[in-house]
DNA sequence: CCGTCTATGTCCAACTAGTGAACTCTAAGC
DNA sequence: GCTTAGAGTTCACTAGTTGGACATAGACGG
């Protein structure tokens, strides 16, 4: 069964080229799902046969355009992904299916004070509360992707040191999850989750490199390298935030000296602006002062986007990604901080490298992360986890 | 032929599968093949027919350890891969076979006012010489690789700006020497290609990621993700000379200011030393000089050092490799190069990601492009053009 | 309203390729 | 000399894809 290089894998590779082509199309007939896949028609049918008896797919006898095409597409409660994502103040869970639909997502907020225990225990209730409103099977659930704001050890699985809280650190939150749930857990950093959020559902639909930047209270990049999530070998790969722009610049939370991060982070930004505006101001509160033409607040952001686009040229030297996306609350900004990094980029990065990359705003704003987390459950669980059970319902009715 | 999907794709892939498991472990037994590749014995039994039949592999009814194991191993003549490299003042060329031997290597002085029609009539006169210096045969010629020191333009295939004369700008050298030689070439930059030889043969072995920094005229860094070159959307990945290092520091000939290269490649660093030591001084020079204690030459090698560690600083964070090798005439300063680089990296990098990285100076010096053209060739070709040969030399003999 | 046309989906026979089991072969060990 | 164990081969079987024949049903033209 395990063997590589059988029929047998041979097969399930075909049921999978036929299940993508059937979700990145959302609705195909045989026909177009031969042609796509270069399978021919008579294995297509057998194979739609097979998905349709296991209930992956949904065939719908359509009297669409033509003759008699029967619409193929992928059965709405074949499988649920669920995606968790812990935010520094937010919690936020999206449970969606494996057509690609989100289902419901619901966010509230997260105490800061909130020990990870606790923590773990709302998300279990909100995860469980949704899944009752959307009355969807329990036993259809597939995998669950969690997003944390903070470093995860590959090997031990375990929280970092960066993290939002101090009581987090160490926690083993996919280990954690799964134990209340019952079901496989994935985790990754929030940047990561981003860049694949923007990647299937946002800014970067249809591009296979993309670098996903993340400004809040940290700044983080999702490296996104032919369609993958890029961790590099020691998971630590994207770290945009620590690279060191002024030697003789303020001091960093990582032990460092004028890192990107203490140019553009909120925590280093936000006091700037104390004497003037408040003590109390947000980045979402900056960015609105800025809209309504604040200049001090338009200078600072500008400020924070020509830092950010020292950043982004040395990306963009380095890896010659050809989109990045601005997420977080400051891609509110729109044009006020994109123009600044644009312009930086174009100052410092190569020519050749610059002229191709596109800077976009996010386009799904703070729900970057917990669709990403879907998205991250659903690659996970590759397709195999649905073909599995695809083979396993089609097996008793062979024998 | 060509569907994917049908099981003649899936025969092929597992002539691949075998003939990379001999290859990699040089030569097997049937039995150890069916072992790694997991296949069964009677299928490895039809493959190594057909691949001996084809010439592809060689039988050697081996009376070796035990009872009667025949050992299979790649024919050193089943196919002849070549490699050139045009350096700033060398032109390399080396011969190869596909079970990663070389069998001739060879490198005589390149003119650097020759124009670029006389470069490739020296290299097509050199890559003669030493075909008919190994006796192999013509026809058996898989692929070349070429490496030319300069950027590539992925579409066109033509060379880019900032190549090693203005003469060659523009050329195809691609198009060039496969006009000449009557044989694919694939062409890449020398960093990309040193990367390559450094990962089949040199410091590289046995890594999957990998950034090969290369210090000369220019700095350039060839960066292997997953096992393969990584070149970006744009072809111009890894320009780690170009990454901004102080905003007000000296102008580049990219036209930026502060660039690495400007603190570390050669025609800015040697003049620094021409009041004291002379004009006509060379980077293998100082190299020299600083080994057998020139104070000057060490402190100018150790802030080179310094720089480049910098620049790795910002590359471990972003992409987080688990080794960096270092390439060009610097690397044989060894420790008095690596060690301010090692410094620089630890001080800048975050912890996370320089915990693991291992900094090492090359293993083949300046033999790195040239086997890494060779490393090339045997790629880009896939094992797919050995295997198609394979098939229609196999074809006659069964109908 | 009816025949023709065309694209869809299914069925069947042919073919490709991998597999387990039985078999042969060789050298080592007692 | 006999046994034994691992190596490689052969053969019958099975899984799975394919091309072609066939049935179907709407569209189009008369």
């Amino acid at each position: 069964m395990e063997t590589p290089g059988s029929q047998s894998s041979l097969h399930r590779a075909n049921l999978e080229r036929v299940v993508r082509a059937v979700r990145l199309a959302g609705s195909l007939t045989q026909a177009e799902i031969a042609r796509t896949t270069g399978l021919s028609a008579a294995t297509v049918s057998n194979i739609v046969r097979e998905l349709k008896d296991g209930g992956t797919v949904e065939v719908t006898p359509t009297s669409a355009g033509g003759r008699r095409a029967r619409a193929v597409s992928l059965s709405g409660d074949a499988g649920i992904v669920i995606g968790v994502d812990f935010g520094h103040t937010h919690l936020r869970v999206a449970v969606g299916n494996l057509a690609h639909q989100v289902l419901a997502e619901e966010s509230e907020p997260l105490d800061v004070d909130a020990s990870a225990p606790q923590g773990f225990d709302r998300a279990e209730q909100l995860v469980n509360r949704l899944i009752e409103a959307t009355g969807v099977d329990r036993t259809k659930i597939a995998g669950v992707g969690l997003g944390v704001p903070g470093p995860i050890d590959l090997e031990s699985g375990s929280l970092g040191s960066s993290a939002i809280l101090p009581g987090w650190i160490g926690t083993k939150p996919a280990e954690e999850l799964q134990g209340r749930l019952g079901v496989p857990v994935h985790v990754d950093n929030d940047a990561n989750l981003g860049a694949l959020g923007e990647l299937v559902w946002g800014s970067g639909r249809g591009v296979r490199d993309l670098a996903y930047i993340k400004v809040a209270s940290g700044v983080g990049a999702g490296l996104v390298i032919s369609g993958k999530i890029y961790r590099g070998p020691g998971g630590t790969a994207g770290e945009i935030g620590h690279i060191t722009l002024d030697e003789s610049g303020p001091v960093c939370r990582c032990g460092n000296r004028g890192c990107l991060e203490t140019f553009a982070a909120a925590r280093y930004v936000l006091p700037l602006l104390q004497s003037s505006h408040g003590t109390d101001l947000t980045v979402e509160g900056v960015v609105r002062l800025a809209r309504d033409g604040d200049p001090g607040c338009r200078r600072v952001i500008a400020d924070v986007g020509r830092h950010i686009g020292s950043g982004v040229a040395n990306l963009c030297n380095l890896l010659n990604p050809s989109r990045v996306v601005l997420g977080g609350d400051l891609a509110e900004a729109g044009e006020l901080v994109l123009g600044p990094i644009r312009e930086s980029v174009g100052r410092y990065a190569i020519p050749s490298a610059a002229r191709q990359l596109s800077v976009l705003p996010g386009a799904l704003g703070g729900r970057a992360e917990v669709l990403g987390a879907l998205a991250l459950a659903l690659s996970e669980m590759g397709d195999s986890t649905l073909l599995d059970s695809t083979l396993h319902a089609a097996a008793p009715a062979f024998t």
